[in-house]
DNA sequence: TAGATTGTTAATCGATTAACAATC
DNA sequence: TAGATTGTTAATCGATTAACAATC
């Protein structure tokens, strides 16, 4: 789909410019160089042209970058803002939590409903979001035109979910179990807590100091 | 301290074959070779051998490596079942949705306390975690010897938080919230939800797959 | 124009993969 | 022993960094 495919780690890097162009932007800092912004963020100057320029010329010799500009053009890149709708399969406190946190509606992702096997708590709603069982999952991402399922299941339910989703043509997954997802035609996207954790320990015991 | 310094990227793949390594024991598995974990796993076998053999020889030449013991080694070179003591900042959802998780103590990840500035919840307790006063988080860290600050503040509090954590000599901080921590003589390890999302957002748009 | 900084090509560095001798 | 698979060196690949001509 891409002339050429743009390197994981580059794609990884752009919520960090988007980051620190929006606090440029809300110190009321209009032009910015590949030079400053590398000071500023603890990377090379010509790492962030070449990032940069793989998705087009947003800079201007002699002058640098305009912040606005760039940081529109990153959030672009990055799809935000065109109104993404998103389920929470797993209405326990991850899935409470990342259903209070308010970032996510301000950037177009919308959390429309959540899902869970207790049946203490369908019908219930958290956040104004309301809590359905699961066996109305698949029909409900069908007639609903999901975007995003959130999997915050215990691990055993992972993939049965993970299934359920793809059935329904959900385009992507925003995994929270530790469980690994076999899936296919579906973009996965692992957030593995305890991983993290691990490596801090592991960078603690050993010094590690970047 | 290390003879040749571990390269991140191995660090990260670490938690990883652990699960792995984990999942085959539970299944009865007794021994494993690169070849099958390349497989089972989606990595390279070579890089497999490589990256246990910058650690030691864990294997045997034409029998491969032994499950439980690959499985217990890796635990050790992460620092697992230490008894790591760690507190949580802020605790809102996401700090109680962590001080809920029951897989970290497995691992010897112990949360003892919570702060937060709120007068409302201070003195509560929440999953047996008591919630103490901001004000006593420097004196609480050093007389306790705390290991691990886990912020989960807003935006705006988490470097003041970290300040207090690098005072109080905490040696790692593991930080949920969005804001980049200026840090010295401390290991940060950053969760960025957002980030996370918005990566899964642009392979999404892009039919970005692996 | 002179100075500054991009866009882009070339050089370097490091990580991944291949190959194979060592050895169980 | 013969077969299998590790440990390790060498080759390849890709990402990072340096350099500089283009140009604002």
């Amino acid at each position: 789909m891409n002339e050429r495919r743009i390197p994981e780690v580059v794609i990884r890097r752009l919520p960090k410019y988007l980051r620190r162009l929006q606090e440029l932007e809300e110190e009321g800092v209009l032009r910015v160089s590949s030079l400053q912004l590398s000071h500023q963020m603890g990377l090379n100057a010509s790492q962030i042209r070449q990032d940069l320029n793989l998705f087009g010329g947003f800079g201007q010799q002699g002058y640098g970058y305009l912040v606005t500009n760039l940081k529109e053009s990153i959030a672009d890149i990055l799809g935000l803002e065109q109104g993404k709708k998103m389920i929470i399969i797993g209405a326990g406190n991850m899935g409470i939590s990342l259903a209070s946190y308010k970032g996510f509606i301000k950037k177009g992702f919308n959390i429309v409903k959540m899902f869970d096997v207790n049946p203490n708590i369908i019908g219930k709603s958290y956040r104004g979001i309301e809590v359905l069982a699961m066996e109305k999952l698949k029909d409900y991402c069908m007639e609903n035109a999901i975007d995003v399922g959130i999997i915050t299941t215990p691990k055993e339910h992972a993939q049965g979910v993970a299934d359920i989703l793809m059935e329904a043509k959900v385009k992507g997954i925003w995994n929270f179990s530790p469980a690994d997802i076999n899936a296919k035609d579906i973009i996965v996207e692992d957030v593995r807590l305890s991983d993290s954790l691990y490596v801090l320990n592991y960078k603690m015991n050993n010094n590690y100091i970047d």
